[in-house]
DNA sequence: AAGTTTATTGACTCGTCAATCAACAAAAAG
DNA sequence: CTTTTTGTTGATTGACGAGTCAATAAACTT
């Protein structure tokens, strides 16, 4: 049981997390989301925020599976493998609104809680090491740069693309972020 | 009295804010820290949400005025005006709590509140029209699509070296930025 | 001076919520 | 089949907090 009930509330605080678009959930609205009592919950994780953070681990790694699959997807030419990671970055399902509340408040959870700011730590290595696999084939000596400045440049974009009025566009996000890599390879060429 | 008592609960706000690292704080708190009793700031600001905005436009026109003070004191070069911008941005009183506080929950607020949403917008636009500016003299054509791609970058690069472990180093986040701007002109040498 | 508006607060209402606990059920172990 | 372990909850506790209100004081108006 342990597992199940405790994977039903990683989900539901994901969901309510989105819902409220704040970390201002009760206890018992995620546990009777998740079918269960507000007491269940507080049985298998200890406190809220260990619920916070089993969440904040979920979305991570649903992130990095994206990132790996797409990556196994994608062939071998390094510009063919980034594209696929800016791709994976903005792919719809991170616009959705759980999505997003998760990504922001996480954000903010992780300027006080030192395990949140590690777990985001984890992630933007995560990313810069894939950049970095393919920038330094194709920019070399500046790959260590590009990858930092390209992490952020994706961050960013998705930050503006999230909270922009209207829907977001995933398209438009990777568009801007190819056009990046290609002033970077020295291409001024939008293509 | 009026604008001095709201003048201090603004201010007490952000320093609140930053001290919880979220926007869990309670009316007393910032009325106490604005010397003041619970009821008057309830008085003078009908509810806490409209403290919040307050606060957040508070934030945004300092930051408005920095950017504007910033390019008053910059020459006429396009590129020594650019620059300007992103030193203004990235100014280390930018990455102080309270500051960072303030920008990620109005990020956060930003999902679900109308109004907060608006603020953001505005600032987004200013920034772009003022990076426009500056661009067109340099990429002509391209100025619209630079110029969305480095208003991303910076919040990105702020976003990394707000959070990063260890303190925020202003130099290298303008600096990162910069280097993206040589690459966008074409210039291949980081300087 | 009497009246009116503004400033200010302590006390209160009404609600909420995290966390605990005792109790019950049901499965596993012996 | 009885004991222990695991699953489960309703009820409770104890605390806190947003917003209201009546009352007091002080400052202007006429």
């Amino acid at each position: 049981m342990e597992p199940i009930r405790k994977a039903a509330l990683v989900k539901a605080t994901i969901v309510e997390i989105g819902r409220a678009g704040s970390l201002d959930v009760t206890v018992s609205q995620i546990a009777k989301r998740a079918g269960m009592s507000s007491a269940l919950a507080h049985h298998y994780f200890g406190a809220k925020e260990d619920m916070f953070l089993a969440a904040m681990r979920h979305i991570l790694s649903l992130y990095g599976a994206e990132v790996r699959g797409a990556l196994a997807a994608a062939g071998e030419g390094p510009e063919a493998r980034l594209h696929a990671i800016v791709r994976a970055s903005f792919s719809p399902g991170n616009f959705r609104r759980e999505a997003v509340g998760a990504w922001l408040n996480f954000y903010v959870l992780a300027q006080t809680v030192p395990e949140a700011r590690r777990l985001l730590a984890v992630y933007q290595r995560r990313l810069r090491s894939n950049l970095l696999a393919c920038l330094r084939p194709l920019v070399a000596g500046r790959a260590e740069t590009v990858a930092a400045s390209l992490g952020a440049l994706i961050d960013g974009v998705y930050l503006r693309e999230a909270l922009k009025e209207g829907q977001p566009d995933s398209a438009a996000a990777v568009a801007a972020v190819v056009d990046f890599v290609a002033a970077e390879l020295g291409k001024t060429q939008t293509k």
